[in-house]
DNA sequence: CATGAATGAGTCTTCATTCAT
DNA sequence: TATGAATGAAGACTCATTCAT
């Protein structure tokens, strides 16, 4: 859709993600690995292109440079590669930077450092951000999926204001869960529109502006600043 | 996808959103024009029950009591047909309640009611919101319209804040359009997640917690608090 | 057929069964002889369990525990494969007993057990009885093979017939080729009743009723009864 | 198979015939039902020459002179207009001759009658009794859908052979419906000898032979002649 | 204006068979 | 001999769109 009429739109309803699909064991011999590994690549360059739904199989093998019925060998369907895309690219997030924000610092400056470090990371993988929110507005169980590793996200977070409420930093009367979920998805919409629908700001002031209405949200002391 | 596995690809060539469709005159006769309603309303049932995806033209004009043909007589492609049925429920959504300016209010309280005003029209068209995102998701013309006017919602808002920063309500060293922006994508966000993906909060809870955040935020003084 | 709907569309280019296929030489190492007989054995098994169209090669060599490629070493095609099977299961057939030729017997009697081992047979390999009727069903060559081999049957019990004739023990009137063709063909009817389509007759009650139909059909005097 | 490599042979499993098909409406517009009535016979024609398994849908919509995707507007399978075909060619056979045997005969005459009348229908329509076998051999459903269709014969055929036993015209000591059963199949499997097998009988040879055989195996007296 | 049958481009999917290791 | 990955020909099926009535 949107695009030249030649670029024709297809669309599949199927396999779903989760639920149903058990995903098939890797294969043995090395050649097979080989394969697959060029599979995986060839899709995400493809989904990241074309969209999910515009995404042919074919585009895919012929990009991985193997004939379509080796496909299968591998796949049974564009949800279950895509699924393999997503480890990939999961993996990939993860391991660079650990992640790990040095403890020492003062909330504010916490809050500041993992902005950043999120619109980053969004901004790094814009393209496949883009193609997660796609899947996620397509499908169900994918949507569910993803709803649920935010949670654990969002409950880290929570677990961090309420260290700050106890250690009388931010405010009491503020809902922990509540004020995480909102928070993050504040950050996350802005990364959105930033990184996906092309808003013009630098990361750099929307890291300052987001900081500070976060740490302004939670009533954060900034003792001596 | 996520549903039944007997069903197959789709394909079409997209007309596109936007750019490209000349929104045609409405039928000059009453039968024509009844025939169009009908169309139209049958499309927003079939576009919120499966997707615009799975949405067949077919579907359309079955549920519209008309025949296949007859679609043509009055939309070119399913993207237009989709158009009318945005334009139908903007109309509706903005007629019933005057979207009350009650300026006499307290800035907390006028977010409030914002607030609630938000949640409230997104419950009510919660089927509509869902679609609308997909779309979005979809295409891209689409996603670009819809920025534009969230555009327009956000100067509204931003110039809200412009004005307490120099009544000396809210803070000072904010950036209004940045923060706008990013306190309205964050309501957004949480009637997403209440609503689309059924978190379970409810909707007085999120009014008092989104409140107080985007308050805290600005730092918006309570007078006599 | 009959069965799930996701499965597909076989394809194949026949070898024919009888006509072209020349049958290979048995491997000559002992350990060539070895898998040669686990995929005649498998081949039976999947053949019996799918039927000859469904059986896929792959389950075929699965079922034997080698891989695909090495069913090329052994055979051509399925038809090959099948007609091995085939001639393994006759083997199986003609061995156990010798066929009791009890010549001393009175002409019901011999009728009588001759029925009764055929209805026997027919239950000891029911499934690969199934089978044969699928595949003669499909392959004309293969319905011509059989037919030439049910000619000869027919031929020896014609000749009984034309004995008993000449013995003044059955009806003289009676044409000995039609009346063989047509009984032999009313008790393998019976058997494929009974065995395939699976009605609830025990071999008693068919032995009896069969053996009565024939030997009256031929108008057999019982001598001393 | 079994026939020149470059006819290849095709198979599918899929919706199978009786339990799950529900068989669509006749279409309502003259236009549709000529088209319908097309179809139905070019795939008789094509599953008469090809087989069920050889005929593809191309084929047929081909030999129909209309474009393969107008197929799927009146049959979903091939196994659907297999049945449409199946219920056209029950009709034609039925209606000719009302197969009313002429009850004053006498018994003998009347199974002479009937069995005539068997054969020489066999014969008329030997390529689809050919057809039947095969789809009986591949499909499970369609076997029991005809042994259901087979018993009600066979039934009416006992009825006739206790008659006879009352009236004291056939043996005493046979079970009706076996030898109704056995009988009916003795002649079937002739016909099938015949005309599908190509064995060099004449009718009425076969007429003479089976009714000679059958009346025998009744015991059937003949009174005065 | 309405109808609904007809079209055909486009994609998926299977699996016998080949072949490099 | 054995392996199992790679191939590619073949057909089924969908559905937006057209068009004769």
């Amino acid at each position: 859709m949107s695009s030249t009429p030649e670029s024709a739109a297809r669309h599949r309803r199927s396999a779903g993600f989760s639920g149903t699909s058990t995903p098939r064991d890797l294969p043995t011999t090395p050649r097979g690995l080989r394969t697959r590994t060029k599979l995986v690549e060839a899709a995400r360059v493809v989904f990241e292109r074309d969209g999910f739904l515009d995404a042919r199989l074919v585009d895919i093998t012929t990009e991985a440079g193997i004939s379509a019925g080796s496909f299968y060998t591998y796949f049974d369907s564009k949800e279950e590669i895509f699924s393999a895309v997503l480890a990939e690219v999961e993996e990939e997030m993860l391991h660079p930077d650990v992640r790990q924000v040095t403890n020492g610092d003062d909330p504010v400056s916490m809050i500041r450092k993992a902005n950043r470090a999120y619109l980053e990371s969004y901004q790094r993988f814009s393209k496949f951000m883009r193609l997660l929110e796609q899947v996620a507005s397509i499908d169900e169980d994918f949507r569910e999926l993803r709803r649920k590793r935010g949670e654990s996200f969002v409950q880290r977070n929570a677990k961090s204001i309420r260290q700050m409420q106890q250690d009388g930093v931010a405010g009491a009367d503020i809902d922990p869960m509540m004020a995480a979920s909102f928070l993050s998805g504040m950050v996350a919409r802005a990364a959105y529109s930033r990184f996906v629908l092309g808003e013009s700001w630098t990361i750099d002031e929307m890291v300052d502006s987001l900081t500070e209405l976060w740490a302004n949200a939670l009533k954060i002391e900034t003792p001596a600043s």
